[in-house]
DNA sequence: ATCCGGATTGGCAGCGCTGCCAAATCGATG
DNA sequence: CATCGATTTGGCAGCGCTGCCAATCCGGAT
């Protein structure tokens, strides 16, 4: 009857795989196969517009016919706007980042957008050639980490006209949505905890704070508080590498060893604070009696160890999940402080 | 003299932010700023076919001058193949999955192509609707994990016609490139090593294995090789969530409480095996001697505990990595099994 | 039977770019 | 100064879809 259906595998008999002869097929197929016009088609594969009931039955029996899969590429470029948002993130090494994904993603799904993830492994040059790179696909919007960016980012940022998101920070000032906590309160609060604990000789073990912008906010605020309370840290010890579990444990082993006799570590966060949780149980240093351990992020793992971690829980899922919807929504350019939590723990 | 920069931010005035009267720039724009023809830019920027040095600098010129970003969209249509990968896992909460995601789109970067990243949450039919999602991106290939697939996604993924490369497990057939290991292999050396080690009353702890097939196979190959050894399963606990330190944590603490005199404890993976070991310090029981503890993975933080885990160590980022290689080269479909190793550790 | 308003439908011009092909240009040669 | 091959360039037809607009259809009112 119809030579429609013939045409699926056009110039292609031989079945599974290698579909190199076979022409793809398009929603001019699907119009022919279902005898409509393609404008019809593509109304009811959007559920856009009026058709008759009859009308989505043949064109839903088309499609499964000839197993059509719509081409988005070609969608999205004849349509004004795409559906389409930007995540730029520091580190995949670092779980905080995946979580921030996760709210994001769950979020953008559930508005019918798609997500592109870049990494740029904390490195501004990076930021700049990937925001590029994903401007390209000209996204609704952009969720960037942080709110230093270097010059050329800004300019791009702001050039192209898309709405962007700043996360995981409200200190300084953002290009346009910024959701968030502040880092330097942050870090004050874990000072004025430490201090009012009781403990005197309080020591810093981070990684490389110049790449990891909000890392150091919290170092800075930690600083200032514990000046505040008549205190200053008598020793620090800052690895090169990225935060981990074993730049803490070494970290803490190499101040001790110059401070031996500190009595508690604040970390650049929980990942480090694990690791010199686990320096202390490898050398019978008892927690916090003669060691106290603070970290940052609230992960997991610190809630499981056998003695709590004290340290500060942050939103990160949800500040995901928040700037997702905030960019989806299309409002005004704000500042969504969502805050932290201080964990008290074990520890300290 | 020329009215081609003027166009850059055409009726708007208002600088910064809020483009919405901006006429976004394109390469015909840039054509007439630098006075050549469209496909002379075109050429340019892809340092495609063959153009004098002078050309080169004035086209370059205008496109800063203009500020143009090329839109990725429309090139990808008007030319035959994308340059985009699709990556589909079935979680981000459980970091092997970043570690994949981190070596695949290294490697794609390198090659220029661009990833787009889904997430299952473990959902087969979850799966099947993100694999239908991302072909309409009209992917030039696809990374998915694991080879059990439900049959529509298997369709879909046959029909396309797109490369496929299914990752971190080598036990069964595959569709096209398969890149991993044999979990069942793994799971029977782990029983061989405890058996060996003269471990007698094992115990198994493991999460939801319904959903997590690869775990399944660990699971059904340690208690094939156990069973060779003459041993059988003295107890096992399967805790319904997903795997996780708390899930560990609780489910060893289940075990014990119904088979006190276990002697060893094999986990799902090693953050299940974390929370079994924060178990033990909590309650004073001496590792191994008392309980050896066996995990999956080769996480690093097992191996900065104060007794490294004995696990086995699985090359994801090496098996995203190569994936995406074979993906972008385009050979024929493959098996690459990347092995694991067996880490002895300090805790069996 | 005729007319009317709303529901439904099809045609077609782009979206911004690439790929093809023909035209123009250049430099060296006869 | 004409000629020829190689290099460089521009024009334009799509890629597959959406959005607009005009055409058609339908059922009830006149």
């Amino acid at each position: 009857m119809d030579e429609g259906i013939n045409e699926v595998f056009a110039a292609d008999e031989e079945g599974v795989r290698d579909g190199a002869g076979r022409r793809p097929i398009t929603l001019a197929d699907v119009a022919r196969e279902a005898r409509v016009g393609e404008s019809t088609v593509s109304r009811v594969l959007r559920s856009h517009g009026s058709f008759s009931e009859k009308t989505r039955a043949r064109v839903e029996a088309a499609v499964a016919r000839l197993g059509y899969v719509p081409n988005r590429i070609a969608g999205t470029l004849a349509s004004t706007g795409s559906r389409l948002i930007g995540i730029v993130i520091p580190s995949l090494t670092n779980i905080v980042f995946p979580d921030l994904l996760r709210g994001a993603t769950a979020a953008l799904e559930q508005e019918g957008f798609q997500s592109v993830i870049a990494v740029t492994d904390y490195d501004q040059d990076r930021e700049e050639a990937v925001v590029g790179s994903l401007l390209s696909w000209r996204p609704a919007g952009l969720i960037v980490t942080g709110l230093e960016h270097n010059p050329g980012t800004r300019r791009r940022l702001l050039a192209s006209g898309v709405r962007v998101a700043e996360l995981l920070d409200t200190d300084g000032p953002g290009l346009d949505i910024v959701v968030g906590y502040s880092n330097r309160a942050a870090g004050e609060a874990s000072a004025r905890h430490l201090a009012g604990r009781g403990y005197r000789r309080i020591g810093y073990i981070g990684h490389d704070l110049t790449k990891d912008r909000r890392a150091a906010k919290r170092y800075a605020g930690f600083r200032d508080a514990l000046g505040e309370a008549g205190l200053a840290l008598v020793g620090e010890e800052r690895v090169a590498s990225p935060s981990s579990v074993e730049a803490g444990r070494h970290g803490l082993e190499s101040l001790l060893a110059r401070v031996p006799d500190l009595d508690a570590a604040y970390f650049s966060n929980d990942d480090m604070a694990l690791g010199g949780y686990f320096h202390c149980l490898a050398h019978g240093l008892a927690v916090p009696e003669r060691l106290a351990l603070f970290g940052y992020n609230g992960l997991d793992v610190g809630r499981l160890m056998p003695q709590p971690l004290a340290t500060i829980r942050t939103p990160r899922v949800e500040a995901g999940a928040t700037a997702a919807r905030l960019l989806c929504a299309g409002g005004p350019a704000a500042v969504v402080d969502l805050g932290f939590e201080l964990i008290e723990g074990a520890t300290a």
